[in-house]
DNA sequence: TAGATTGTTAATCGATTAACAATC
DNA sequence: TAGATTGTTAATCGATTAACAATC
């Protein structure tokens, strides 16, 4: 199977949540590549075509098989995989993230939240002890954490993402506004939010 | 100026922080397509076209003047235009997007907050109190809200949404992760947080 | 069988990158 | 002037959509 691009492992994971969680496929068996185009708003050739490079194979008049394509995906998308992940920064955003229990329905799982701010250090959140940013590194090395997730403030998150590679981070996901400079062998997802603040702002100018 | 797509206006925000923000910025009176483009790791050609597309000329053999580009990028994206927006759901997300005080920044601010949820409402959140969601289609309509920040339980969001638009609302940020069906003439801005998740995870398996 | 749906190729569309003359 | 940088056209690349024979 070649190597699947982002854009195809982003509708991967919306035609699962469609699948498992929308009331539309309650105790459904099949389903059509048009039901699931129409449901996310895509093209059905769309659907056939990510199915096809994950080689689902469907049934001609059927459609596809519920359960097969949600089991293919679980394996493509690994979700049985039971990643641990640490977090660094356990401000607001930080805290809604701990706080975000489905994650683990994915195979991921937080295991530690670290903050260098003296007033958050020991504070419980979601049932976890915030650590100091001090024992990090090696809790990281101990653990043998792969994925770290940063919602630091964008000033301190290359230092922070530089400690975390230097004791084997291979991926992180990057909540704090700034371009991450790392080696090609990391994987840096940025979730900068305030950029759908550019499109609905010129969308919405008189 | 013709219409400009989603990835320019995504582009034009990045180089508008890095101009603003970046300490690599600080005191320059002048930046060239290539300082721009090796920060925010993209292509120089892409950055001459981004600026040629808001009609921001550079200086042959000296680049472009900051301050200019602020100011078209800012004019571009309407961060002068003061919209205020009403959020709904104060949960976690909810609560660090109201404590989130940058968005004030590129003129959006929230001013107020719903929950349908007794536990919530009348709670003070960075600010703001938490009313119910009995008091939303009044609000909005009153204060002529524009922009709907959801941040609710994927059950409820289409009605939510509904509820919005009938009274008005232009234009939904959408936290929440469901494909959100609305009227041609209102822009939905999705955020759906857990794509990421299916990108992390097909890297990182083994 | 008849008809709905798939799987796949070809066509289109849009975004990115390369090349290079024009400019200051 | 010489040289760095722009602005723009052309080439490439990738993603989406249309078309349609094959299938159940």
């Amino acid at each position: 199977m070649a190597r699947l691009r982002r854009l195809v492992l982003e509708r991967l994971m919306r035609y699962y949540r469609f699948l498992t969680e929308s009331s539309a496929m309650k105790g459904a068996e099949t389903v059509t590549s048009a039901q699931i185009a129409e449901a996310l708003d895509i093209d059905p050739t769309q659907v056939r075509k990510d199915f096809g490079a994950i080689d689902l194979l469907g049934m001609g008049r059927v459609g596809f098989d519920v359960c097969e394509v949600c089991r293919s995906i679980r394996v493509v998308l690994a979700f049985d995989d039971h990643i641990e992940a640490v977090l660094i920064g356990a401000g607001h955003l930080g805290s809604a993230l701990l706080a975000y229990k489905n994650f683990e329905r994915y195979g991921m799982r937080i295991t530690a939240a670290f903050d260098s701010d003296k007033r958050r250090i020991g504070q419980r959140v979601a049932g976890l002890t915030v650590q100091s940013t001090r024992g990090l590194k090696p809790y990281v090395k101990k653990q043998r954490i792969r994925l770290a997730i940063l919602t630091t403030p964008m000033e301190v998150s290359q230092a922070v993402a530089d400690r975390l590679i230097s004791v084997g981070v291979e991926a992180i996901w990057n909540f704090s506004p700034t371009q991450l400079t790392v080696p090609d062998s990391v994987l840096v997802r940025n979730e900068h939010i305030s950029l759908g603040l550019a499109e609905l702002s010129y969308h919405l100018q008189r």
